[in-house]
RNA sequence: GUCCCCAUCGUCUAGCCUGGCCCAGGACACUGCCCUUUCACGGCAGCGACGGGGGUUCAAAUCCCCCUGGGGACGCCA
């Protein structure tokens, strides 16, 4: 048997904001699809209840529509498969966990996180790869039963093979093996129930009958213990092919350190849709004929999965931004007038500035001057004075790059929250309100004479905080 | 460290599978010129790459090997 019909998914783990690569990755998964007549689903990954983000699921999916791309099953459309969301399919993950363990393929193991700390720092001190030390894998199972009836935790942890190959084709790169004895006891099944990623993603794959498995390169090194869990379920293997991943300048895994990676962030710094997919389009694949201007359609109509190539292109701002220019160009009156009016200058928006500017002006032809802030990405920093005096530079950078951390560690983005991250920071290095917000201040909005600062922060959101935040550090450090 | 993946201008890439048409084409960025009351757009030109070494071959960016370099993975995260 063989899949009679091309679906491909997304697997996006609602953890926090909605990240380029996930649109990288859902472009082609989409143009793969509508190539081939097939299915494109979107599965929403929330087995890490620590991690989970209640809006984040919302944000993806608000922003896969703003793109444009359009799924035929998810967790809010449905479809034939459900449901889209794994934490609603946790029943059907232990059942199969347990299968397993019946079958003598997987074991209960009841080893602590301490426990596997201490294994894993041990391994590292002795320059060894770390890895579950199979500690109860031969647990007998007297003794297992015995622990579970005293509450115990534990996990459910694949057995695998002790010696042997196990290779898998990817569709791009040709035949990859690994020796069997390299493979870790993967948990299948965690301690609080939840399924982890390898379980849930085979198990919910084959039930979903997805036929191509297309995800970024990250996952190359963690395919064979899927392909293994393929052949201890019996089930027929879906075509993998890793897509390259997105890189920093720096060359690294694209990441939120070093470059915005918000979709939410292009939306609001007025990348158009199509130029973002269009971008994308050209990260590891060309239309071919020095053509490099396409929409999705036409990109569609030109792709074959070997046309990918295989090397990390670095995400380039410079040229995301030509091509955007390329495209507001070519918009209609009507079209480039709602832009404006409608996101730019947002009546949310507008509403929610009014209280905090109108006290700040006297006529009306001073609210763009004196706001100018909200509405532009970058800002200028070599005519604002962002050192405090009896500060350097370098202590600001500190300072700074201080607070993005813990910014980024802050999930809510409200005045209250705010606040006490902020304070907290300032408490903990000591600086003196005054020098501590008046940076802030300046680098935030790039002048003196701003509206209220958390509330400032509060409307213009996270991403923009981030990126400024950055912008100036890069300023100072330069 | 171990394993895996990758390797053409600074960046995105074409060419590589099916060696010769490639002293390597396009785009971004950069520089200069033109257009222009400014800036931008647009046009033109310039700068700029097959990582290194071995093979195979009449012929290698293209095939093979080694080295180097880069990246990823080594979690009860995905």
């Amino acid at each position: 048997m063989s899949f009679d019909r091309v679906r491909v998914r997304i697997a996006p783990s609602p953890t926090g904001d909605p990240h380029v690569g996930t649109a990288y990755v859902a472009l082609f998964n989409y143009v793969f699809a509508k190539k081939n007549g097939g299915d494109f689903i979107i599965r929403i990954e929330d087995t890490d209840q620590s991690r989970y983000r209640g809006s984040s699921e919302d944000m993806i999916l608000r922003s896969l529509k703003w793109l444009g791309l359009s799924w035929d099953e998810g967790p809010d459309v449905g479809g034939p498969c459900g449901p889209y969301r794994q934490s609603e399919r946790r029943e059907i993950h232990a059942a199969h966990a347990m299968q397993l363990v019946d079958r003598g393929l997987a074991y209960r193991c009841f080893c602590t996180a301490a426990r596997l700390d201490g294994v894993r720092k041990e391994q590292r001190e002795k320059g060894q790869t770390t890895g579950y030390d199979r500690h109860c894998r031969d647990l007998p199972v007297a003794e297992a039963e015995r622990r579970m009836a005293a509450s115990e935790p534990f996990v459910i942890r694949l057995k695998m093979p002790l010696s042997g190959v196990t290779k898998f084709d990817d569709a791009l790169r040709g035949t990859v093996e690994i020796e069997n004895q390299r493979l870790d006891d993967q948990v299948l099944l965690k301690s609080d129930g939840y399924p982890t990623y390898h379980l849930a993603n085979v198990v919910d794959d084959h039930l979903m009958k997805i036929s191509h498995v297309m995800r970024a390169e990250e996952w190359i090194s963690s395919t064979p213990k899927h392909v293994l869990l393929y052949e201890a379920f019996g089930w027929e293997k879906p075509v993998f092919c890793h897509l390259p991943l997105l890189r920093n300048t720096d060359h690294s895994k694209i990441s939120k350190r070093k470059n915005p990676t918000s979709l939410r962030y292009y939306e609001r710094a007025g990348i158009l849709p199509d130029a973002l997919l269009n971008y994308l389009g050209l990260m590891g694949w060309s239309f071919g004929d020095n053509i490099e201007i396409f929409n999705v359609e036409e990109m569609t109509s030109r792709f074959e999965l070997k046309g990918i190539h295989l090397g990390g292109p670095i995400f380039d701002q410079t040229k995301l931004n030509w091509l955007n220019n390329q495209y507001l160009q070519k918009l209609s009156d009507d079209r480039f007038v709602s832009l404006i009016r409608d996101q730019m200058f947002a009546p949310e928006i507008l509403k929610a500035l009014r209280p905090f500017v109108v006290e700040r002006m006297d006529r009306l032809d001073q609210f763009v001057d004196k706001n100018s802030f909200f509405f532009n990405g970058a800002l200028q920093y070599d005519a604002v004075p962002l050192v405090p005096n009896g500060k350097t530079a370098a202590e600001l950078a500190t300072m700074v790059s201080e607070l993005v951390e813990r910014l980024d560690e802050e999930y809510e983005w409200d005045m209250e929250h705010l606040k006490a991250c902020f304070d907290a920071h300032r408490e903990a290095i000591a600086w003196k309100p005054k020098d501590y917000f008046m940076s802030v201040r300046l680098i935030v909005t790039g002048r003196k004479d701003s509206p209220p600062l958390f509330e400032s922060l509060v409307i213009l959101g996270r991403e923009m905080v981030r990126f400024r935040l950055r912008d100036a550090l890069k300023f100072l450090r330069q």
